[in-house]
RNA sequence: GGUCGCGUAGCUCAGCUGGAUAGAGCAUCUGCCUUCUAAGCAGACGGUCACAGGUUCGAAUCCUGUCGCGAUCACCA
């Protein structure tokens, strides 16, 4: 039972005493910074039941708490504020209660948990990935950890998007202008090759657009019939009807491209249980529409396409399948959430998809109530802001992106700088110089982005390099090597001793209520499904920390019971540091 | 135009289900390395919480409207 559920017990039973008033609930908040005290009652709410001045009430509540629980120690009365100061010893026990837990603050084995895909990624195969796909992962990764430590069973997984008119686009640009070349041959990452290959096509789609206008056709005439994107949909033809040479060619850019894919994901590190691929998921959903037609949950228009009316829900008419039987966007998703239900006995999902989608994940998890799937309610669009950047939306095909290799290559080139300045790493191998500088370099990014609200747009501005003080994610792991460094240092046991009857100081107090937060942080951040409310966490942990650290002396505390404590400190805040940042996704060093 | 989201310090962001004088970082300025890593600490400066109403004992937070920015409203994905 933690704090605030055990007072509430106690003010009702005051309340009731001294009023004869049944309190229907009780309102905390941890005490402002400027009065004395560990946890504040606010009397205000009462007076609606009680007929009394709030100070006086507040005294009155003040005095039976002290009276009647052992942990209250002392409180004072500020306007309508009750302020109360907890006993030492309730702070300790629950301090030596934890200390030795290195899963602190996560739930594990829970009956019955829900089971919970999570979706991210989810990238085109006809271009490299940008800072955009950047956000989506390192939100979809921590969001799936997260939800793990709250105490579901995860899985993720992404639906690759490997078919259609775009990869067509990279692949005729790469029969017409590539002359053979591959991977190997130009030494270029796979999905950097289609990707130009791609821009390619753009340009001469555009030639070949000014060249109809100034033959006299109207550009909207002009886009439809460049005899490029003509041979495009023509290959999408082939395809779909299985012509060999064209699927061949497919298979093998596709292959490029998820090589470097690989290489990227593995950097960024993340992982997915399992992969989806748009090729094998195109015609599903099909059965179901048509049963949901029987159902009369969609309806058919003369031309035979099928729709679904949701007006009556405040939204509009949505197509569901073409009128030549074909299946849009919407079709494909309703089949593919069946099937992931089918492969993985899953009871809820998370779509890690931009907020551009908003409408349509809307519409879905409509239509998938509507034909009454139980799940359907749990199903989750974890929608999040576009990066922008300071001359406005990234286009792939126009070449104003941030290239996800390039940024992550640039951060570990940034940490690498600083490093060297510092001249702290003297004594380690290159290779480990190495991998700090890309811990500390992805740390950077990483925390840059999560930190953020998922659903506020982000701002990049490239001339801007991201910060390596402050609210960073180096300033954590800085924080995470020094106490290490301590804890090397100390040539005592300090694991198992157990402090009590030890009257704590400001700084050890803040720090363990500090500590107190993280497991209703992960919680929180679970049901928010936000990363943001783990890094601002950390960040409030590590800052008390560093105080800590920089006003009192930890091994050179003058008593024995002081040194213990404060070590032992140390040692879960470190614990939670790195905890925490594995839910980021983020390493922490030793030392650097 | 309809719908949805956002608007907090010069910049980047916090601010939980409404609660005490709105908090951090960056930038600017002051101090602090012969003591556990100065990627740090201590402090100063900086705000009509877009604007106007409303609900309430009490509003950055909830409701309505206005303005600004963005997204979306395809037999595209």
């Amino acid at each position: 039972m933690n704090i605030q559920e055990m007072l509430t017990a106690y003010v009702k039973d005051a309340v009731q005493n001294i009023y004869d008033v049944t309190l229907e609930t009780v309102e905390f908040q941890p005490t402002r910074k400027d009065f004395e005290g560990d946890i504040t009652v606010v009397c205000f709410p009462m007076l609606r039941q009680v007929k009394t001045n709030p100070v006086k009430l507040g005294e009155e509540i003040g005095n039976y708490l002290q009276e009647h629980v052992t942990i209250v120690n002392r409180f004072n009365v500020v306007k309508g504020f009750l302020n109360i100061v907890l006993n030492d010893a309730y702070y300790l026990d629950f301090f030596n209660e934890i200390k030795n837990d290195p899963e602190f603050g996560f739930v594990k084995d829970v009956k019955d948990a829900r089971k919970i895909m999570v979706e991210y990624s989810s990238p085109n195969t006809n271009k490299p990935l940008h800072l955009g796909h950047i956000r989506n992962n390192l939100l979809g990764f921590s969001v799936a950890e997260i939800l793990e430590a709250a105490g579901n069973e995860v899985y993720k997984t992404q639906i690759i998007n490997d078919r259609g008119i775009h990869i067509c686009k990279s692949m005729l640009a790469w029969q017409r202008f590539g002359n053979g070349e591959t991977p190997d041959s130009t030494g270029l990452k796979g999905d950097k090759l289609v990707g130009n290959y791609y821009v390619k096509f753009d340009q001469e789609y555009k030639k070949e657009i000014e060249q109809l206008i100034a033959e006299g056709k109207t550009e909207k005439e002009a886009k439809a019939e460049a005899p490029i994107l003509l041979e495009a949909k023509e290959m999408l033809r082939k395809w779909e009807a299985g012509a060999k040479e064209v699927v061949e060619l497919w298979k093998t850019m596709n292959q490029w491209v998820y090589d470097g894919f690989e290489e990227t994901y593995k950097a960024l590190g993340v992982d997915f249980d399992k992969n989806y691929y748009e090729s094998d998921t195109y015609l599903l959903g099909k059965d179901v529409v048509n049963k949901g037609l029987e159902n009369g949950v969609f309806y058919r228009k003369e031309d035979g396409s099928v729709w679904i009316d949701l007006t009556d829900e405040g939204l509009d008419e949505k197509i569901v399948l073409r009128s030549d039987g074909t299946a849009v966007y919407m079709t494909q998703d309703i089949g593919t959430a069946i099937q992931r239900v089918e492969d993985f006995a899953i009871n809820g999902m998370v779509y890690t998809v931009g907020n551009e989608q908003d409408y349509h994940f809307k519409v879905l998890f409509l239509i998938l109530k509507k034909l009454g799937f139980a799940w359907a309610e749990y199903l989750y669009h974890l929608s999040y802001g576009m990066v922008d950047l300071p001359s406005g939306k990234m286009k792939s095909r126009e070449g104003t992106v941030v290239d996800a290799d390039d940024l992550i290559q640039e951060m570990t080139e940034t940490a690498r700088t600083i490093s060297e300045e510092l001249g702290k790493l003297d004594g380690l191998s290159e290779e480990d110089k190495e991998e700090l500088y890309q811990m500390i370099g992805l740390g950077a990014l990483k925390y840059y982005i999560l930190k953020v609200d998922p659903k506020k747009r982000i701002l990049f501005n490239p001339e801007e390099s991201v910060d390596f003080q402050g609210n960073t994610g180096p300033f954590i792991q800085y924080t995470h090597a020094r106490i290490q460094s301590i804890l090397r240092k100390a040539d005592f046991e300090y694991e198992s001793q157990l402090v009590s009857e030890y009257e704590l100081q400001d700084k050890e107090k803040e720090l363990i209520k500090q500590i107190q937060l993280y497991p209703e942080t992960i919680q929180l951040a679970a049901e928010n499904h936000s990363p943001a409310l783990i890094a601002n966490y950390t960040y409030d942990l590590v800052k008390e920390f560093n105080s800590f650290y920089q006003n009192v002396s930890i091994l050179g505390a003058e008593k024995d019971m002081e040194r213990q404590l404060r070590t032992q400190l140390s040692k879960v805040v470190a614990n939670i540091i790195k905890s925490s940042f594995r839910l980021l996704g983020i390493q922490v060093p030793d030392r650097m």
